[in-house]
RNA sequence: GGGCGAUUAACUCAGCGGUAGAGUGCUACCUUCACACGGUAGAAGUCAGAGGUUCGAAUCCUCUAUCGCCCACCA
């Protein structure tokens, strides 16, 4: 016994000190030879804003287990990390910091978070862009660090000597090689054009930052009178304010209504200006009055209806979201203000025919809730198109696979239906737009490096562009610029395309589709070959967890309360791809009583361990080395053992060479929560309830042998072979009770080996079966003594059979069957029991009795019967309706009959005996009764 | 307005054409020398509803209901 393994598995013992470990000893650099297979993945890069939270979690443990699961299968893993620069976020927080150092004693809550962000903006553009600049890295290094360090704990067995982060000087160097030569082919290009702007954020956003939302709101129907005096036309809109800037009453020139007053003018109430009624199949007839308002500045439909009718653009609301000169006497209100005194204007003019409920859809800033408003600006942006095509072609062809497929029609939808890019962004923090403007000519120039003069005019009065790049743009890269692009590296040249991404379905337009598209269009290849799209953590209720709700659940408080294992357990073990993963801490519980199992199932084995002579150890840990496949089955069956450790042994190494199988499999199609259970099951329910019990009096015989018994060695073999199992997922735990058992030579770590131990050969389905025939006799022997009440004693059995040869098995493995099953003895009987003794009828055509001194009473009995008839009545019913259906016999495959047919027999007999005890019992009854 | 997904034991979820499964919880018994974060045995489900295809459907098809998500330039 050594008493310093516990009893408790405690994960905060042991974990720190591997994770550690596997950092220092740089386990995880890929082999620097030109050895194939390699297998590569480029992680997700976490934004440096915050730390982990459950879904970085999620990600990281699917991606540790394949890399890992590749790793012990001999392949030449890179798994790169980094992280990301997040321009906009990492603005914001800053700025907060910035205002919660201003004014530190409010207390926390939205209306705090909200005052800071407010000071915090202020006070940036007090210190102007280098000093915050400033301040942004070095909340990166500080936050970066967190992030490195919570990684470290959880396991990633990534190669921190690549990491990589989006604003390095080589990594900003391919973000500047890209724009320019986009710029140069005429793809980027700069325009004043409607554009989603955060009045909050002061920024443009693209399209994908723009949440939307179903408020109730109303239609108001409002009357332009003609110019001439002859009426007026209702126009409808959600948005009085905005005519204001209106330009034109558009109608569809179809519309028979309108058609006519096509070319009219109308005076645009409030303002009085003169305004034409002008014809656009745009236009819906059926909707509101059939004549629509258009404000050209400040709504993208109404924008290219402009361009068509060639209308001016007159912006009446700003960067601010106030009324600018151009809304006369609104100038300088909020844009809701400006609503309600337009409002109260227009009724007092009599001008509002009449007021809808309506509700609509508002945009909102994805980042900060403000409602987004369309604004005209002068942005750069992404022609999408033609660089679409190719990124549409990949995935179609298969060039790229998404899993699970369903995404595919998801990523192609939006693909077909793409838009242009707004690219630029009015923020100080990320990646500088690499263009100056010359302050003498006006020319545009678009460069690698600044420009020391003009080259049109010559002139030296160069600004560069204040803006920055869409924090998109420059992870669009990450597959191929982390690994050195625009250089030839030898790593890009190894390393690309990445085998596999692994990301949320929330990312998939922001991320993997630009990834796609610059990937294809800068390396000529696809950035990675499988792309697996993986579900959200959500809370035990289905929410998500966000801060403001309070339900985050941080990865390192779960992950030292119940062990990093457990947690990684948990998550895998859910992780059935399409639905989001619901989680709680009592998931994780259970894992964490799964880690207990394994770690008091290696306890039991080093105990005994530590009994053996040192030569005997030696010698298993020679065995333990791994060996050649094909040398598996000779060592398993040369080894002189007693005929009941060989059927032990076959049976648990077939199930092993099944359950590696299967686990290959599931893993092979990212199908991690299957792996998960089959793991699980096999570890606990075969090798711990059935297997460990079985060989137990071998194990723990003591023994001065130098060489241990073939029990011994298959035991080890078994058990390091499920630790190689679970290693993918549970890396802690399987990697200390690995480096406990002997071995010989050196040994780094349980992740370096290779797994060589499941052949296929050592499928054995007789082995099987017999063990099958075991577990059955054994279960309904306890089952019986449950029944029975004879729980605390040790009765005696009989087994009769028609069947010689189970006989013959079940006496091989008296010792064992007697053992498990709690019984002082067993006799076998040639032939069928009485009916009298009421004998359970086993599915193996075998009677099982026990002998007890207790008189049983005969109504308890009697319910036994009844029940476990009718349990089988109701199985043998329908099998016999199927049976009895002419047409499943002609139609359906032999195989399937004859199981029916099998089953059957079996049932058929199970129903006889027990009708026939149960009429014995009746007899009884009726002989005492008269 | 389009599209996708979910609906299975008290709870959380697997299974997705051939005898309804797991974990948790529950019941009874057991502190037996790996483990009470344990062991043994057990109870528990007309697989949302209605049609259809099939020898056979929780599984495929259609419709309905409820819930959830994504996309969309209907003023």
């Amino acid at each position: 016994m050594q008493p310093e393994i516990p009893k408790v598995y405690s994960p905060e013992a042991i974990e720190p000190h591997w994770a550690r470990y596997w950092v220092e000893q740089q386990l995880y650099r890929p082999s620097d030879g030109a050895a194939i297979p390699r297998f590569s993945l480029s992680l997700p890069p976490p934004n440096i804003t915050g730390s982990l939270h459950m879904g970085h979690m999620l990600e990281h443990t699917e991606i540790d287990i394949v890399m890992r699961w590749h790793r012990m299968r001999g392949q030449n893993v890179l798994w790169l990390p980094g992280m990301d620069h997040a321009s906009i976020s990492t603005q914001m927080i800053v700025e907060r910091e910035l205002g919660r150092e201003a004014l530190p004693d409010l207390d926390p809550g939205p209306a705090a978070r909200r005052a800071w962000q407010r000071e915090g903006q202020r006070r940036r553009l007090e210190m102007g862009p280098e000093k915050f600049v400033e301040r942004c890295w070095q909340w990166k290094e500080q936050n970066g660090d967190t992030i490195r360090r919570q990684m470290e704990r959880l396991g990633a067995s990534v190669d921190w000597t690549r990491a990589r982060f989006t604003m390095d000087p080589a990594y900003s160097r391919a973000v500047i090689e890209v724009f320019v030569r986009l710029y140069q082919e005429g793809l980027i290009y700069r325009g004043q054009y409607i554009v989603n702007w955060c009045p909050r954020c002061g920024t443009a956003v693209s399209d994908l930052e723009v949440a939307h939302e179903d408020r109730p709101g109303h239609l108001w129907y409002i009357r332009y009178p003609f110019e001439d005096g002859s009426g007026h036309i209702v126009v409808a809109t959600t948005r009085p304010e905005t005519m204001l800037g209106d330009t034109a009453v558009a109608v569809n020139p179809s519309d028979n209504r309108y058609r006519k007053l096509i070319g009219r003018k109308l005076i645009l109430p409030l303002l009085k200006r003169v305004i034409p009624v002008i014809g656009d199949e745009f236009v819906d007839p059926n909707f509101g009055t059939g004549a629509v308002k258009v404000t050209p500045a400040h709504d993208p439909n109404d924008f290219a209806i402009g361009m068509r009718h060639n209308l001016p653009r007159i912006t009446v609301i700003d960067f601010e979201a106030h009324m600018t000169a151009e809304a006369g006497p609104y100038a300088g209100l909020s844009r809701e203000q400006a609503r309600e005194a337009a409002l109260r204007d227009l009724e007092a003019a009599g001008l509002v025919e009449k007021t809808e409920d309506y509700q609509l859809s508002v945009s909102i800033c994805e980042r900060c809730k403000t409602i987004v408003e369309p604004l005209l600006s002068m942005q750069w942006f992404l022609k999408m198109q033609p660089l679409a095509t190719p990124a549409i072609r990949a995935v179609e062809d298969g060039r790229i696979r998404i899993i699970p497929e369903s995404s595919n029609k998801v990523y192609l939808d939006w693909m077909y239906r793409i838009h242009d890019w707004c690219i630029s962004r009015q923020l100080w923090w990320g990646h500088r737009i690499p263009a100056w403007y010359c302050g003498a000519c006006g020319e545009v120039v678009v460069a690698r490096e600044a420009p020391s003069a003009c080259p049109k005019c010559q002139g030296s009065s160069l600004r560069q562009d204040p803006d920055v790049l869409d924090t998109w743009f420059s992870s669009g890269l990450w597959p191929f610029a982390a690994l050195g692009w625009p250089d030839q590296t030898e790593d890009l040249r190894r390393f690309y395309p990445n085998d596999l991404m692994i990301m949320g379905y929330d990312i998939l337009f922001f991320w993997a589709a630009r990834m796609i598209v610059l990937g294809l269009k800068f390396t000529g290849d696809v950035p990675f070959r499988e792309l697996y799209i993986h579900a959200l953590v959500r809370d035990a209720d289905r929410q998500k967890m966000s801060k403001t709700k309070g339900n985050v659940i941080d990865p390192i408080e779960i992950t030292e309360k119940y062990g990093t294992d457990a947690v990684r357990f948990a998550l895998a073990s859910s992780a059935a791809p399409g639905t989001d993963i619901a989680f709680s801490d009592d998931k994780v519980q259970s894992y964490r009583a799964f880690a207990n199992k394994i770690w008091n199932a290696g306890r039991f084995v080093l105990m005994n361990l530590g009994s053996l002579p040192e030569p005997a150890l030696r010698h298993l840990g020679t065995a333990l080395e791994p060996i050649p496949e094909l040398g598996f089955d000779a060592v398993l069956h040369s080894e002189p053992a007693s005929e009941a450790l060989r059927l032990a042994d076959r049976w648990i190494f077939s199930r092993l060479a099944d359950v590696t199988l299967e686990m290959n499999e599931a893993l092979a199609a990212y199908r991690f929560h299957e792996a998960a259970h089959t793991i699980y099951h096999f570890f606990w329910h075969e090798i711990c309830d059935w297997y460990l019990e079985w060989v137990k009096p071998e194990i723990t015989r003591p023994s001065e042998e130098p060489r241990v018994s073939p029990a011994w060695i298959n035991l080890a073999r078994v058990f390091e072979s499920a630790l190689h199992l679970l290693h993918p997922f549970m890396p802690f735990i399987t990697e200390e009770l690995w480096h406990q058992l002997p071995h010989t030579g050196e040994a780094r770590s349980i992740s370096l080996t290779r797994f060589a131990l499941a052949s296929p050969r050592a499928v054995d389905p007789v082995s099987e079966k017999q063990f099958e025939t075991i577990r059955e006799l054994v279960v309904a022997a306890r089952n019986l003594k449950a029944e029975m009440g004879l729980q605390k004693e040790k009765p005696s059995a009989q087994v009769g059979s028609d069947d010689l040869r189970i006989l013959e098995l079940f006496r091989a493995h008296q010792e064992t069957v007697l053992r498990l099953a709690g019984l002082e003895a067993l006799n076998f009987v040639r032939g069928r029991l009485p009916a009298d003794a009421a004998p359970v009828p086993l599915a193996s055509g075998c009677d099982l009795r026990l002998f007890y001194e207790r008189t049983v009473d005969p109504a308890a009995e009697r319910a036994r019967l009844e029940r476990d008839l009718a349990k089988i009545q109701q199985q043998l019913d329908q099998i016999e309706r199927q049976l009895s259906n002419g047409s499943f016999r002609s139609r359906a495959p032999q195989e399937v009959v004859a199981v029916a047919e099998r089953r059957r027999t079996e049932l058929a007999d199970q129903h006889h005996r027990l009708a026939e005890s149960l009429a014995k019992l009746d007899g009884a009854a009726e002989q005492t009764a008269s």
